[in-house]
DNA sequence: TTAACATAGTTGCATATGCAACTAATTTAA
DNA sequence: TTAAATTAGTTGCATATGCAACTATGTTAA
């Protein structure tokens, strides 16, 4: 694997552009006064979709582990993006709810966030967005099976 | 912004695809017995191409701040992958040097990293790959745009 | 029914990251 | 030539992350 190779494969160019991307998403947040990470914001549309999930489930359908969703929603709750409820019937259970000024800043979010993938697929064209598309979901189902299978 | 339309963007896919990926990447170095963190290796990886770079142009190089680089580069002179040497002639800077150890280690990774990307890009064909590659670096330059644009 | 197992969530420890403020050293301009 | 500006690197504070070990609770099997 020398220099002239591993250029020409993808992983450099992904991990680069998904960083240089998360860098563009946070800083355009920042300057329409919204005050939320990356993580945070898809805590908040994850429960826009579906309020009241468990926390097991949250961290699921978000790609992160129990604890880095445990924290993360500590910094939501002190930011009182959203709190938890200890359920009465398993009380190993929290559900997770999105508060009134949770809902209100994801609100806010959402056109700044239509032009943030306006501006980063400018002069793409449709057909290549899909290829692109399909090539990242093949490269996590590889992945899905490397992981399953061991 | 509603859920069809984002989910016809590349955004999601981008950090979704680039999170697994890392994760693969660092279980099979770990699988391997090579323990090394994605940012170590790409350390390494820069000082292989060219030792002795200094801490601002190692950051530059490696996009990511000052700040990172100091740690990341504290860490390593730890695990004595790289040491650094403050210049003598102007003595704000400091030059970091790739270890013998860091340099095995660095080697060692190599068929190893190959194997990941074989495995990532299984059933991938390489016009799509070249179109995936184009689009990435495309976003990454309607980022720059708008980055020194402000 | 109680002991073994499983599950949900938290905490300690480690890594990585950025911004702002800082120190020390060097360069530039008055 | 000395004061102002710049540069390289570090540190404090904040965020995010995972693994392993842990607590508390709930379920299952002997």
């Amino acid at each position: 694997m020398d220099k002239l190779l591993i250029e020409k494969t993808l992983l450099p160019y992904l991990g680069k552009t998904a960083k240089y991307s998360g860098f563009y998403f946070i800083d355009t947040f920042h300057e329409n006064g919204i005050d939320l990470s990356k993580e945070q914001w898809l805590v908040l549309k994850k429960l826009h979709d579906k309020d009241g999930l468990i926390q097991n489930d949250l961290a699921f359908i978000t790609d992160r582990s129990k604890t880095s969703l445990t924290r993360l929603i500590n910094t939501m709750e002190k930011k009182q993006l959203v709190h938890r409820v200890n359920s009465k019937e398993d009380k190993r259970i929290n559900h997770i709810h999105i508060s009134d000024l949770g809902k209100s800043v994801f609100k806010k979010s959402l056109p700044v966030l239509q032009k943030i993938i306006t501006e980063l697929q400018k002069g793409i064209s449709d057909v290549e967005i899909k290829t692109t598309i399909k090539v990242l979901n093949h490269i996590q189902s590889n992945i899905n099976k490397k992981l399953t299978s061991n």
